[in-house]
DNA sequence: ATGTCGATGTCAGTTGCTGTCATCAGCGTA
DNA sequence: TACGCTGATGACAGCAACTGACATCGACAT
């Protein structure tokens, strides 16, 4: 593998989701990921800002369709049922790579610096959906409260959705869950 | 300071939160935090697990404390109050180390890997109030959505509380942002 | 006195990550 | 065709986080 070929981005993403999957998170030294991408380490760290960044390159993308989703929803709704709205806009891009997300989810259950770089990129997720309702007119605390409730329907859902024992799509699991927890905060 | 000073994990906190408060954490190594204690690096790793735990050494008690006032609440409280009522608990730990829990704070907020380890407590907490929750006798996803939305309101209280531009104390203010949720969860 | 045991020190080594400078492929331009 | 520019990559040195292995110390029991 020659000095130029084309995307090496998204070879540092494939060999590091192999080797991960072979032989776990911190069996895997980024001297390795770079060596099955035909670069070296320190050109791994030109694209990515730290090893665990390259398991979470699609965050970024998910984001930007929760936001739009979140901006362009019918004034009708209340705050939460915007957020749940974009969380079903979701369905159709996380359907169609159910098995990645599923092996990148048992990497990331496997290691708990990987679960932090999850949260905290979630955590950013939410932090972006509240300040979309913001500037649709939604006031504080009930701005981040909406978003932070959205995101644990959003875990809720995912987490079902990848478990392969059930048939229901994401945007179902996300509608359940949603009821679920305007149960729970109702008192029941 | 001799090798055998008592209180050792005691002395290594103390000195990572001055030394982190003066120049940050990154600008701070873990063998600055380990002479300013009198010990040297190996041992702080023996105390804690990395450098980001030194921060977070209270974080078990704080559960602790949560998970029994969980166990505890009255059977009559619907799940999400029996949450709430455990971090109303939290108040007196909390209002004797106002000074602490805001340097803390800070610290935090400049560093993104903290911020990370902050989340990842968080939702070890989440867990462990569900799995309180759970056993006694709460379905799920019930339990894990009353606990990840009374994260959410302990948050949105904290968030509050550390800023010293009110006169609340935690309690009052983790009450107010139950009824946000509630008042969000409701649809308006 | 002597032995045991937990906490600490010492040292070498691996790995993540960064700064710096050289090198290479492609591309326009004289 | 030769030249120079540019962005991506390689090569190398170095720091700091973290670990394993082994020695040492201080307290305490016998």
């Amino acid at each position: 593998m020659g000095r130029w070929e084309p995307n090496a981005r998204g070879r540092l993403e494939q060999a590091a989701l192999e080797l991960c999957a072979e032989r776990g998170f911190d069996q895997t030294t980024v001297a390795q990921i770079a060596e099955r991408a035909g670069l070296t380490e320190r050109t791994f760290f030109r694209h990515f800002a730290d090893k665990r960044e390259v398991l979470f390159w699609g965050a970024g993308a998910l984001q930007q369709l929760l936001v739009n989703a979140v901006a362009e929803a019918p004034d009708s709704l209340a705050p939460i049922d915007m957020v749940a709205l974009a969380l079903e806009a979701a369905d159709g891009p996380f359907s169609e790579r159910r098995p990645f997300s599923r092996q990148r989810q048992d990497i990331i259950a496997a290691n708990a610096e990987l679960q932090e770089r999850e949260l905290i990129k979630l955590a950013s997720l939410a932090a972006a959906l509240a300040d979309t309702l913001r500037r649709r007119g939604v006031k504080d605390p009930a701005a981040s409260l909406a978003a932070e409730a959205g995101i644990a329907v959003f875990k809720t859902a995912f987490e079902r959705w990848v478990q392969e024992t059930n048939q229901l799509g994401f945007a179902e699991l996300v509608r359940e869950s949603l009821d679920e927890l305007k149960a729970v905060a109702a008192g029941r």
